[in-house]
DNA sequence: TATAGAATTGACGTAAACGTAAAAGGTGCG
DNA sequence: CGCACCTTTTACGTTTACGTCAATTCTATA
């Protein structure tokens, strides 16, 4: 079984799989294409997120794992953990109305909104306090001539 | 050597210490006291970033190392490491003016607020990415009954 | 055919800051 | 006197998402 040879993923040759218009790739091409290394791939199928095909023991990632790849790496951008992209994703049927998903997916993301939210309150508390202090030791520098026990000891 | 009893760590009885006035705690006091558990305190101990006193195995904490943990956590919460907090903290001096640690303090702290806004930044990437993402499922949800592969696979 | 470049599985390592359990020694109090 | 409570040290466990070998096999190409 042949397939796209590495650096013409597009410019299919002659000697194309079974099923004709399956861009079948490898897991190099793969890992090229969404940015992540060979080890985040194979990682993700242990945890079962993704499930290429295989020829022989190579990996052949199709439209789907595609696909999937994209949701789950949304999924990180946002902040979910692999765990929750794969409770949501197991939700999916190709021959229903996904109801059940995406309420959970709503749910899960209100959820994470409000964490992100809470986050990014505890963050500017930070600069906040970061920026003060700040403050003071540059105040300390300028003047530094009085050995102040300021704080440290 | 008898030490203020749990629960009144203010209200001394007599039988003080040598040196008077030194108010020393024992962990348990100074966990309640700061809201950190005991472990946390030997945790930091052992890192070298406290560095109490010890009463036979006891340790006996003062007011230096009540300054110190308050530092350490200030550091924490604007996002410094231990080792950081500890690089920081062993430059001081009680004899001299400071200008290395407060230099290093200043530079860490530069670095930090700057990570500190890219943090920023991503999770209100992310909220936003997040946000988007819930009112497509919001509108999937409501005009359910196209059964469209919306994504997942 | 030789060799470089992919790919495979397996498995330990990492980072941070503690949590938690175990086994045992001190201590005040009723 | 005995129990409850505090403290000690030691040391493995936790969490998440991979990184980094290692040893081996496959494959493409000159």
């Amino acid at each position: 079984m042949k397939l796209v040879s590495p650096g013409e993923a597009a410019a299919n040759s002659n000697d194309i799989p079974a099923e004709a218009g399956e861009e079948l790739v490898r897991i190099g091409e793969m890992a090229k294409k969404y940015g992540v290394t060979l080890r985040t791939l194979r990682f993700y199928e242990d945890k079962g997120l993704l499930n290429p095909k295989r020829d022989g023991s190579t990996r052949l990632y199709t439209r789907r794992d595609k696909a999937r790849l994209k949701l789950i790496l949304l999924g990180r951008k946002v902040g979910f953990s692999l765990r929750d992209v794969k409770q949501m994703m197991d939700l999916y049927d190709p021959s229903g109305s996904n109801t059940k998903q995406l309420r959970l997916a709503l749910d899960k993301s209100e959820k994470q909104l409000a964490r992100l939210q809470k986050q990014r309150a505890l963050i500017e508390d930070a600069i906040n306090e970061l920026s003060n202090s700040m403050t003071v030791v540059r105040q300390m520098l300028t003047e530094r001539a009085a050995p102040q026990a300021s704080a440290a000891g």
